[in-house]
RNA sequence: CGGGGUGUAGCGUAGCCCGGUAUCGCGCCAGCAUGGGGUGCUGGAGGUCGCAGGUUCAAAUCCUGCCACUCCGACCA
C-alpha cells in the first residue's frame, strides 16, 4: 500500500487522480477514456443509487429499462438533440464478426447493418419513439419513469469520473399533459437532486439555471445544481430539463384532452452520473486520502485490533465483536479488520486513505479500563471512549461528523463566492482566488462565448435566488438586470 | 485535432546515448521476530522488455513502421 503521497496544494489534478487509484476506486481500463469501477468506488456508488432510488420513488417515479441502441432514423429526429450529440456518438455498423485466413478476427463486411445504430449518449430518442406507443389519451399521463443506464459519450479528454467514454446514471423522463405541470416536475427533481448532494453528499449546491449556450440540447430550460470543488472549480452535478414539446413533436406523441382535443404532450429529463463520485472526492478528502460523509460511506467504523500475544488478542476480540455488534443493531455498517498480517500502523493509514469516517482502536489496555479510542476522519480527533453506551454515542458522533463535512464545504464555497463589478477585477479574481464570480452581464450568448474566450470561465448558472439588480455588464457595459455566477468549470 | 509523456515482473522503475541476454523499490510466497501510527531480518517465486519488420554473430538498446494508454490544451448535456 506504499504510496506517494500528493498535496492538494501541488498538483491538485494528480491527486485527484492518485486519490481515485489508491483508494480503490477505479482504474483506467484497456478502452481510452473507460474506467473500471472497483469494488469500494461501486459500494460508495450503491449507496447513491440507494438513496437517489429512494427519493425518485417517493415522489412518484418507477424504474423501467430501454435499449441500448438507438436507430440513427430516430435518433436524428430531434434535430437540435442530434447535433448537439453528434460529435460523441459511438456508431454500430456492423453485426458480424469472422475469423479471416490468418486466423484474426475481422469485422464481416458482409453483416453490415442496413440502418446504423447509435449507442446512446441519452435516451430521449428511444424512450419518445416508445411513448409514442403508450399515450393516447389525457388519462395515460403522467408518464414517470426513471431509468439506470450506461451512456456513452466520446469525449475527447477524460478524467476518472468526472468526464469518461462510458457512465453510468440515471436519466429520468417524464410526459405530462400540460405545460406548468412539466416545469414543476422539472423544478421538483432539481430540488431532490439538491437535497441529495446537501444532505447526503454533504455538498452544498447552487440552483440555477443556465443560460442558451449552456443549456441542454433539445431543451427549452435546463436547471442544475452546481458545486464548488477545492481548488476552485465548478462542478455542474446534476440538470433537470424542462423540454416542452419538442421531443413530443419530433416523436409524434399526441394525446386527447377531456374537451377532446389532440396536444403535444410536454417533456422533462433529468440526470446525475458517477461524476457525483469524482464531486464526492474533490469536495472533501484531503492529503491524506478520502472523507467520506457518513451517510455515503459503505464502513461507517472501521474496528482495528491491538494486540502482542494470542491471549490479548482473544480479549480484544471479544470486546470487538461485542460493539460490533452492539453498532450493527442500529444500522450501521461496521468492518473489523483482524487481519493479522498488517499491523495496526498501516491499517490506520489504510482505512485513513478511503475515508472510512471513524476508527475504533481496540487494545489490551482498552480491555483493561472499559474504554475504546475513536479516531475522526474528517478533524483527525482522537479520544477515549468509555464502552458503556458505545453504540448511542458512535451513532451520535456520525450525525456530527456528517454535519462538520457539509458545514466546512459550505464555508469554502461561501467564501469563495466574489462579487465582482469591473472587467480588470473579473480577471484578477479569476486569476488569484478562482470559485464563483458574481457579476454583470448583458444577457448575450455572444458576450458570453467572448468571455469563455478571453478567460476560460463560463457561466455556470443563473441562481434561483437571485435578487434583481440592476448594473452593467463587466465584458460590454451595457446594461444588466442581475448577476449571474461564472466559474471555471469541470 | 495540436503539444508533451509513457509502454521492461502484479505496481512503480533503472538500463537505451555508447548493442553482449535485465536493475532497484513496493507487492507476492516461506520462516522467525515484531505489534497503541505505513515493522525488521533471512530466504524465495515471478520477465514474449507494447506490436511488426529491418540492420547485426548478437537488439530492451540502433533503424523503419504501427498500436495503445496517459497528461496539458482545443472540444464537451
Amino acid at each position: 500500500m506504499a504510496f506517494e503521497k500528493i498535496k492538494r496544494s501541488e498538483n491538485y489534478s494528480e491527486w485527484y487522480n492518485n486519490l481515485v487509484k489508491n483508494a480503490d476506486l477505479a482504474e483506467h481500463a484497456a478502452v481510452k477514456g473507460c474506467m473500471v469501477i472497483k469494488p469500494y468506488g461501486y459500494a460508495i456508488w450503491e449507496k447513491i443509487q440507494q438513496q437517489l432510488d429512494k427519493m425518485f420513488k417517493q415522489t412518484g417515479h418507477s424504474n423501467a429499462y430501454f435499449p441500448l441502441l438507438i436507430p440513427k432514423s430516430f435518433f436524428e429526429k430531434e434535430e437540435k438533440n442530434a447535433a448537439g450529440f453528434a460529435k460523441e456518438c459511438a456508431v454500430v455498423t456492423h453485426y458480424r464478426l469472422k475469423v479471416d485466413e490468418n486466423r484474426k478476427i475481422i469485422v464481416d463486411e458482409d453483416a453490415k447493418l442496413e440502418e446504423e445504430l447509435i449507442i446512446r449518449p441519452t435516451s430521449e430518442a428511444i424512450i419518445w419513439s416508445t411513448y409514442k406507443g403508450w399515450i393516447q389519451s389525457y388519462r395515460d399521463l403522467p408518464i414517470l419513469i426513471n431509468q439506470w443506464a450506461n451512456v456513452m459519450r466520446w469525449e475527447m479528454r477524460t478524467r476518472l469520473f468526472l468526464r469518461t467514454s462510458e457512465f453510468l446514471w440515471q436519466e429520468g423522463h417524464t410526459a405530462h399533459a400540460t405545460s406548468d405541470e412539466a416545469i414543476a416536475e422539472t423544478k421538483q427533481m432539481l430540488e431532490v437532486y439538491a437535497e441529495f448532494a446537501e444532505t447526503f453528499m454533504g455538498v452544498p449546491v447552487v440552483k440555477g439555471v443556465k443560460t442558451e449556450n449552456e443549456r441542454f440540447a433539445g431543451a427549452i430550460e435546463t436547471y442544475c445544481i452546481e458545486g464548488l470543488m477545492q481548488d476552485g472549480k465548478a462542478l455542474q452535478m446534476g440538470t433537470s430539463h424542462f423540454l416542452g414539446q419538442n421531443f413530443a413533436k419530433a416523436f409524434d406523441v399526441k394525446f386527447q384532452t377531456k374537451e377532446g382535443k389532440l396536444e403535444y404532450v410536454w417533456a422533462t429529463s433529468w440526470g446525475v452520473s458517477t461524476r457525483l463520485m469524482g464531486a464526492l472526492v474533490m469536495a472533501h478528502s484531503d492529503d491524506d486520502g478520502l472523507v467520506l460523509p457518513p451517510k455515503l460511506a459503505p464502513i461507517h467504523v472501521v474496528i482495528v485490533p491491538i494486540y502482542k500475544t494470542d491471549a490479548e488478542r482473544e480479549k480484544v476480540e471479544t470486546l470487538a465483536l461485542e460493539i460490533r455488534k452492539k453498532l450493527e443493531a442500529l444500522d450501521l455498517s461496521v468492518k473489523f479488520d483482524n487481519r493479522d498480517t498488517y499491523k495496526p500502523g498501516f491499517k490506520f493509514a489504510e482505512w485513513e486513505l478511503k475515508g472510512v469516517p471513524l476508527r475504533m482502536g481496540i487494545g489490551p489496555r482498552d480491555v483493561e479500563n472499559g474504554t475504546v479510542e475513536l479516531a475522526r476522519r474528517d478533524t483527525r480527533e482522537k479520544s477515549v471512549i468509555g464502552v458503556e453506551g458505545i453504540d448511542t454515542y458512535v451513532k451520535n458522533l456520525l450525525d456530527e461528523i456528517q454535519e462538520a463535512i457539509y458545514k466546512r464545504a459550505k464555508d469554502f464555497r461561501d467564501s469563495n463566492i466574489h462579487e465582482v463589478n469591473t472587467w480588470d477585477e473579473f480577471v484578477e479574481v479569476l486569476d488569484t482566488k478562482g470559485g464563483f464570480i458574481s457579476a454583470h452581464w448583458d444577457g448575450t450568448a455572444d458576450v458570453e462565448e467572448k468571455i469563455k474566450g478571453l478567460t476560460k470561465a463560463t457561466i455556470r448558472c443563473i441562481p434561483l435566488n437571485n435578487k434583481p439588480e440592476s448594473g452593467k455588464c463587466i465584458l460590454t457595459g451595457n446594461p444588466s438586470v442581475q448577476r449571474v455566477l461564472f466559474a471555471k468549470a469541470y
